[in-house]
DNA sequence: GGGCGCATGTAATGAGTTACATGATTGA
DNA sequence: TCAATCATGTAACTCATTACATGCGCCC
């Protein structure tokens, strides 16, 4: 939850912008970061608001609908640095949804297991393909890092499947 | 959340048990592998139990207080096997919160960047020593398979804030 | 009899999602 | 005029966490 206040600080910070913008570019171009909704960013902006780490202010100028443009504030630069600094030096649990699976592996045939992680891993490569051809940096260099920091943990997953796989397949012939 | 059915289900199919066993269970041995907190495991096993995945038989036998014995059923089973069978086969999105920390690193000065990065990685490498001593296997192969993969994650993770950091330091000091 | 371990929860709170609602403007 | 896009949400629901509550038995 904290990393999201801080995404949205951290693109307030760069530039004054009203909630369908910002959801525009989450949605667009850092899908692969979060997976913040569109209803929660409006409320989290508002929370933002009433803890004073962003002002707003109407604009129903030239264009359609009235809009809201959100702005950081200096206290909000404040927590703004408090939870980078904060995050930065924090290391996160890291608990992956599918080691349960991983877990339970025994309860299924060998043959099957094998076939259901190799599906896995296909995902895997579809995904890290995915992240290579992203759309270029957008806020600053920043954004590469995690980019490259996904990319390397994906690596990893994909080539830990591999051995796994490698290790399961071993052992299946024997029992035949 | 589904997760955590499963591995409710998955520790029921493997042997009947009360929600007080089943959370120190999870305590003590499944720290590593999930964060679900005692409230929520005897509020999962209720849902389990309404939905007929479980069956519960109160036992206040020899023993001190009435216990709430929770054993699968074949329905639970089914259910067991089709979660099972979907985690396995499916890549999780991995989104990591630091991630967003990460995204904007460039606000801070290139030595503070640098101190907390090393902080993290300080952290990391303590989570893999602690996971490396980690009590045998309790659950059968599968656990094993589990732990080795968080581990290989985390050696990931440790690996690139190695290289990341090696970077940030060979730009650091030009800027003088 | 006082504290610890066993065993089960409840209540309050908060965060997030989904699905839906609303209304204005622009382009075909 | 109809659909798409811009722009903002609300309502209902689920899930999870934290902090607290309860009561029994065992051991010193």
């Amino acid at each position: 939850m904290d990393e999201r206040e801080l995404l949205l600080l951290g693109m307030l910070k760069a530039q004054s912008q009203h909630g369908y913008q910002i959801n525009e570019v989450i949605e667009q171009n850092l899908g692969h970061m979060t997976d913040m909704k569109k209803p929660t960013a409006y409320a989290l902006l508002e929370r933002l608001a009433a803890a004073g780490y962003v002002e707003m202010r109407a604009e129903h100028a030239g264009a359609r609908p009235q809009r809201k443009v959100y702005s950081i504030t200096p206290r909000g630069e404040q927590r703004f640095y408090e939870l980078l600094r904060r995050q930065l030096a924090d290391a996160a649990p890291l608990l992956v949804a599918g080691d349960i699976g991983l877990m339970f592996l025994d309860a299924l045939p060998l043959e099957e297991a094998v076939t259901l992680l190799c599906a896995r891993q296909r995902k895997v490569a579809e995904r890290i393909a995915s992240y290579e051809q992203a759309p270029a940096h957008d806020l600053g260099m920043g954004v590469d890092l995690a980019l490259e920091h996904a990319l390397a943990l994906m690596r990893a997953d994909h080539a830990w499947l591999e051995s796994a796989l490698a290790r399961l397949k071993g052992m299946a012939p024997v029992e035949k």
